[in-house]
DNA sequence: TCGTGGTTAACGGTATACAATAAGCAGTCT
DNA sequence: AGACTGCTTATTGTATACCGTTAACCACGA
């Protein structure tokens, strides 16, 4: 425990990236894209085979992922991708719902012309390409766009609390985006010009509308 | 990758307790009581040997502290204990608002008689200890009151959230709870009273005036 | 059908080793 | 003195081997 001067860990830290946290990622995307399945186990002997690194840094991985609700560890049982309930989207529906019409409100009242300028190029984008079809490039855009909202809300706090719950969120979501990505686009675009307004509670309300239809689309029958 | 039958894992856990849980606890408290100081740096060494576990455990404790926020992993550099700005305080306080108004508000729709019984019995006691300078019974208590709250407001995830940041919240503003504690039991007491009359709104406002005096008092240059 | 007990796979945790690197130090040059 | 250079050291990141404990599985007998 050694004490060191007041701004010593201030000065830039070098780009490393961990391991760990790449293991994390590329486990993390085999459950989004449903190649792990909700109610399977998890055995970390076996991940650190296929993944070719040790034992630890599973573990490290997995011990993330649980915070983030991916998955759930049961001490002495096993480690289990989670399995959501109805009334855990529920509840995942109603904390998105208030994370992100906040955002929307803070970022009405404190955005910037450049603020805006960003979030405006990239709704259009977006909007553009969900009408030309290139499916492919509207997840990127999609997660710029709430970057850049985020940015513009300017509150580390509410930032990290939302991008914590976003990856369950699309995970949750993201069999039904592709096929309203139009009308999703043209929401943003809504919320975009309520900040342009400085209205918060009309941003507000506009991300409010964007998430009860993305959530009304996630609660019709499959198709 | 064993597929387990599908209801599995949702046999009951038996409680088993893992040791990194443990230490992420003793060294959070150690935190709190602010033993371990912002900007100090943790050497994982060091803590293996004073808490007499191998540094697997300390590295596991870390990691999860550092997603709480309480500490910052560098890379190839060190760890250290969080130090919080005037903006990330405030960003916190924001934070605080909208979740805890939230949750006060969901316990006002969806609160049983049983849970109003709790809310207000757990309020009682908290009033008065506040007034009878128990101090020490003041903390448990406390968690007791928001425990009950969010078990009213039924939603996981918002609990979830709110609970990671319930400690980092205790941190912040932990050193001047206890010179206005008295009052701060009466406004526990009114939002009690706005869940017994189910009134989402007043209820939210309550917990709003709340966390607002509590913040105001934070802000008071300390004495 | 129901225990009952043994076997095994996996987990929880420890100890240890080693390469990579950031920080500190000493000396060197200017 | 101040700036550069290279060596040394402390600490981290990661891997590996090991062992006690336990949950799940299996076989067997009542």
């Amino acid at each position: 425990m050694v004490q060191m001067p007041d701004d010593y860990w201030l000065s830039v830290g070098l780009d490393h990236r961990s391991l760990g946290q790449t293991i994390t990622e590329r486990l993390r995307d085999q459950i989004l894209i449903n190649q792990l399945k909700p109610g399977e186990r998890l055995i970390a002997d076996d991940l650190a085979l296929t993944f070719g690194v040790s034992r630890s840094m599973i573990r490290e991985a997995l011990l993330l992922l649980a915070t983030e609700g991916f998955i759930n560890i049961i001490p002495r049982k096993g480690t289990f991708v989670t399995q959501m309930s109805a009334k855990q989207a529920n509840d995942l529906f109603e904390v998105r719902l208030l994370l992100e019409g906040q955002v929307a409100s803070l970022a009405a009242e404190r955005r910037t012309d450049e603020n805006l300028r960003d979030l405006r190029e990239t709704a259009d984008r977006g909007l553009a390409a969900a009408l030309a079809g290139n499916v492919d490039q509207l997840p990127a855009l999609n997660t710029r766009f709430h970057n850049l909202l985020a940015d513009t809300a300017d509150n580390d706090y509410l930032t990290e609390t939302l991008s914590r719950l976003s990856n369950i969120i699309q995970w949750v979501y993201s069999r039904r985006i592709i096929e309203r990505s139009t009308d999703s686009w043209k929401e943003h675009l809504r919320i975009v010009d309520a900040i342009e307004q400085m209205d918060p509670n009309a941003a507000k309300a506009a991300a409010h509308d964007h998430i009860t239809r993305a959530w009304a689309a996630y609660q019709q029958p499959a198709g």
